[in-house]
DNA sequence: CGCGTTCTTGACGCCATGTCAAATACTATT
DNA sequence: AATAGTATTTGACATGGCGTCAAGAACGCG
């Protein structure tokens, strides 16, 4: 059999890169065909359509981003846990040049716009995914802190609800691009789930 | 002058509803057109764009919706307020079958997907005022709270914390689609604002 | 009663997605 | 080493939606 003519991964890295700053329908194929030195039949080919290939990329970061939140909840107190998981989030956030936003919750928005069918379905479920992956982060965080007596109060809720704060951060950022906002709130949300002196 | 053979409001309406069900991307102006009983041209002579026309559909919603919120944030203890204002945002993302999500945080999403240009930077603009119109009627309950001792923070911080949190349970509702979670999370995040007796 | 302005109508161009068949390049088999 | 088989590449094609435009239609006004 003929050998790819491309390195898979690189493509991805290329046509997340393009997603990210351009969003799904703003990238066309022919840009990360162009970009990738690939034919746009060969995307078609390897990957089935432009919103598998868009889930494809979108998991290759996932991985990264997922085990890099787990590093920065995983040492310290957990105020700093917290403090560097949010100082984390919202560094991807406005991280490149404009800031870019926040991948997954674009993503999310972009794919599942359309009611009930296939495809979105999936892109729903990846996303959902990933959104499950860091509250358990989070949550194992929680539970650790409960154990050394830096947290009471229920994991479980309390996950929840820093999680649902990270992702309205993410709407924030798209409406006002104000970091110093953002920063405000996360620490703001620290020091309620923790008590203001933590 | 020739005057107009379709009601702009009805239109309007039509169009939001599209919309809403079926995402930006995935409604066409000739499903709309065809709804409203006009040409698909006229709507272009009407509105100009898609988009414009999403915009103009969105903007008659905000106003609707702004209103019902700043009624449940009228009247009660703020404790009553702050949940009915939480009970009215989850209603509303959780109204219509199936389930339509949220038309700001989708809208905005779907809408400021590519970076730096005209149209998007409007869209933003609008989806910004209305998020910054919700976080004032918050901020001033929870000042009013202040004024009668059911509180006592910072309001400015607190109403963009609690905005923050329906922003992200827009979020997580697109994602689980889950209404014991939202209401779990709601509840948890009044308790966090004003103490857990309240 | 016509004049001008605005709205409507339907055909058109454009562009991106996605499809397909033929050509190609490699592997495995004999 | 030649050949059969398989997967990839390639470029042309079909489809369909957005947006444009010119010609016609309907009304207010002089």
């Amino acid at each position: 059999m003929r050998p790819r003519e491309f390195n898979h991964d690189d493509v991805l890295r290329i046509a997340f890169d393009q997603f990210w700053r351009k969003g799904v329908r703003g990238t066309q194929l022919s840009d990360i065909a162009r970009d990738a030195g690939v034919q746009r039949g060969s995307l078609y080919n390897a990957f089935g359509s432009k919103e598998a290939l868009f889930l494809c990329a979108y998991e290759r970061y996932a991985g990264e981003y997922v085990s890099s939140l787990q590093k920065a909840l995983g040492a310290g107190t957990l105020r700093e846990r917290l403090t560097a998981f949010f100082d984390l989030t919202i560094k991807n956030f406005r991280s490149g040049s404009p800031p870019r936003g926040c991948p997954t919750t674009r993503g999310l928005m972009e794919l599942t716009s359309v009611e009930g069918e296939g495809l979105d379905e999936n892109g729903r479920k990846t996303f959902a995914d990933l959104v499950a992956r860091i509250t358990d982060l989070v949550q194992e965080a929680l539970s650790e802190g409960v154990e050394r007596g830096e947290f009471n109060g229920d994991p479980e809720t309390a996950a929840l609800h820093i999680v649902t704060v990270t992702r309205g951060l993410a709407v924030l950022e798209r409406a006002f691009g104000d970091e110093a906002q953002l920063r405000t709130i996360a620490a703001h949300t620290v020091d309620l789930v923790l008590g203001k002196k933590g």
